[in-house]
DNA sequence: ATAACAAACTAACAACCGTTAGTTTTAATT
DNA sequence: AATTAAAACTAACGGTTGTTAGTTTGTTAT
């Protein structure tokens, strides 16, 4: 499936005004507003509101999916399995933060099949996860706390990046791979 | 300001579907319906769905930011500091988590004063919790990596802590204050 | 020039929204 | 038993919602 030109803008203005006011306070009028035409017009690209929340939340959600399981058959440590799912988290944050927020914010308006792959996606993305943290535990890489909260901690901490990034642009990509990797790796103590 | 039982219950419910939902999505006929009442006898006891929106928010929004003044002004170690504002993260995540969720995702649709308001105090907020992390690496009882990558981390964490427990009740309260402090500063490598 | 098509438009729909007005029921007080 | 107040009800309002139908405009290919 490949999308036109005007169907993609429509996807980005869309995830831009669904990040500030949330999915279902944005009207097809609000979006076709910002894009300079009328609501009616915005039918001749897409099929419904429905289905542009579903284009901007699939996507991204595949991705994490695609690249968890590649770092989960990569042969490499635990720690660095986790320093690259960091690196996916800044990635996906900095190429796409409102369709990210979309995601986190939104989700819960998908519907019927979609609805239920993306909860099926997120729990197996959680459960890749937790695989990784068995490991690193299981060889003394980790430290043997609660699973639980390691798993949240960090994954809170990598869902909610696009929450901060946008207001201080000022720092450097890899400075804040670098400072995040000691943050949740070493701590700050 | 004292509620009446009945606007208690409102508010309650209100946070409870707010949380599943969204403020927006969630119309006054879903409250009603919830309460096992019709819409309009909401308005014997509420002014408009914003005043609950409002009840829901700005009473926590005033709590963490009467402790977290009280946690500034007490005379501790940083760590000590930071350690109170988790175990204060906690006690309202257990005590109100609805509110919380709400508190986190429908700020946006506050209004006029009440916005303004919320926004000072979340502002205030940040800039107490960045007080007490330079205190912190001022005396070397914190690393000194970056400061916004600290702080975002942190409280990104603390923040979303009622995603995750609602799920996973079967940690006991202590045990969870134990590992955040063990996650948040000290890491888990 | 003309045909063809994409993409905009106007107008309107049925359903739903928050809210108000006026009325009836319920329960407590005299 | 009569009075009163709280809290429910029915009915409806003006406005907004996502969406459809039918039409016009602009661009490209023949």
């Amino acid at each position: 499936m490949k999308l036109s030109e005007r169907k993609i803008e429509i996807i980005a203005i869309s995830a831009k005004l669904f990040k500030e006011k949330g999915y279902s306070a944005v009207t097809m009028r609000d979006i076709a507003q910002a894009m300079d035409i009328k609501a009616a017009s915005l039918y001749n690209h897409i099929k419904s509101k429905q289905e542009i929340l579903v284009l901007i939340i699939i996507e991204i959600a595949e991705e994490f999916t695609n690249v968890i399981n590649e770092i989960l058959a990569s042969e490499v440590s635990a720690i660095q399995k986790i320093e690259k799912v960091i690196q996916l988290h800044i990635d996906i944050t900095l190429r796409n933060s409102d369709a990210l927020a979309c995601l986190n914010n939104d989700w819960m308006h998908l519907a019927n099949k979609e609805l239920t792959y993306f909860i099926k996606m997120r729990e197996e993305y959680e459960e890749s996860f937790r695989t990784i943290i068995k490991q690193g535990i299981a060889n003394n890489e980790i430290k043997n706390l609660n699973i639980e909260v390691i798993i949240f901690s960090t994954l809170s901490t990598l869902r909610t990046l696009y929450l901060w990034y946008g207001k201080k642009k000022t720092i450097k990509p890899e400075v804040l791979k670098a400072n995040m990797i000691q943050v949740l790796l070493n701590g700050i103590v």
